[in-house]
DNA sequence: ATAGCTGCAAAAGTTTTGCATGAAA
DNA sequence: TTTCATGCAAAACTTTTGCAGCTAT
């Protein structure tokens, strides 16, 4: 917990944010939660701890770390995109728990081959992609094992 | 125009789907449109030769098409997801032109290495992925050589 | 001291729901 | 004829904006 808040606060200040406890306290919300969730969802987290602290703050920290590479966000069902915390920035891809939400990133995603190929076949000179796998992870697994 | 036009509402017959003028109407929306287009975009290409067609019938067309796979979800930047024509539905992955939002699709994807990758180094089982490219086609590259 | 941040309130925008009417099969 | 679809209006929800006061640097 400790280790993994330093960094992105670093980045906050070498960018010239400021580190307001409002900030801090939505980055521990992350870091308590290894899953992707909706600005709503991190301000009802907040509320037990920080009743203060308003939506609003909610929408506009995750725009600001959503910029800086600290959350990424994530596609999942239902309206509102979702945030999840990124470990490092390079891991930009993820693979999602359908059962418990939780993210797994990873950076290496062997997609030269097939962005050549596509550039080739279509002329786009491509920039940039999207690639989210989903899944069940062991636990969920193992829990609709015993459910049957 | 025409031939397209048939496979997709074959389908909602066999669904069980009735062929009313107002699904004819957005089918053809994004038949004349190659992009990916927000309910609110779709709405608004209707109005010129519909403007009886309520925003509230293309939500629920648009969640028909998407349940029988005659259209997908891209995540374009914005609030809303947009939704593209699927010529065929194994083609279910894209490349989005940034510039004029023009989507070409494929399937072949080459993720089964790294899927299996993932498989073994996290325990998850991969059910689902989503994929998508985001460049500049050919004509959006010329216009920008143009332009300087 | 000052630049930037916060919370509030309100506005704007998006999506869903209930219901009476209307249309396709 | 019957079942499903539509449009309207309203409700619910999500996101953005303006502004006065406050706080980290």
């Amino acid at each position: 917990m400790e280790q993994l808040s330093i960094s992105p606060m670093d980045k906050m200040k070498q960018e010239g944010y400021k580190l307001t406890p409002q900030r801090l306290a939505i980055l521990d919300v992350f870091i308590s939660s290894p899953c992707h969730l909706t600005p709503a969802e991190v301000f009802e987290e907040l509320h037990d701890d920080n009743p203060e602290i308003g939506l609003v703050t909610v929408y506009r920290t995750l725009e600001i770390f959503s910029k800086l590479g600290i959350v990424v966000e994530v596609y999942a069902n239902g309206n509102s995109p979702s945030y999840t915390l990124l470990e490092s920035p390079e891991q930009r891809h993820c693979l999602i728990c359908s059962g418990c939400g939780k993210v797994f990133h990873f950076s290496d995603c062997d997609l030269d081959d097939l962005k050549q190929r596509l550039s080739l076949l279509t002329g786009f000179k491509i920039e940039d992609h999207l690639l989210q796998l989903q899944g069940l992870c062991d636990e969920c697994q193992d829990a609709i094992a015993i459910e049957l």
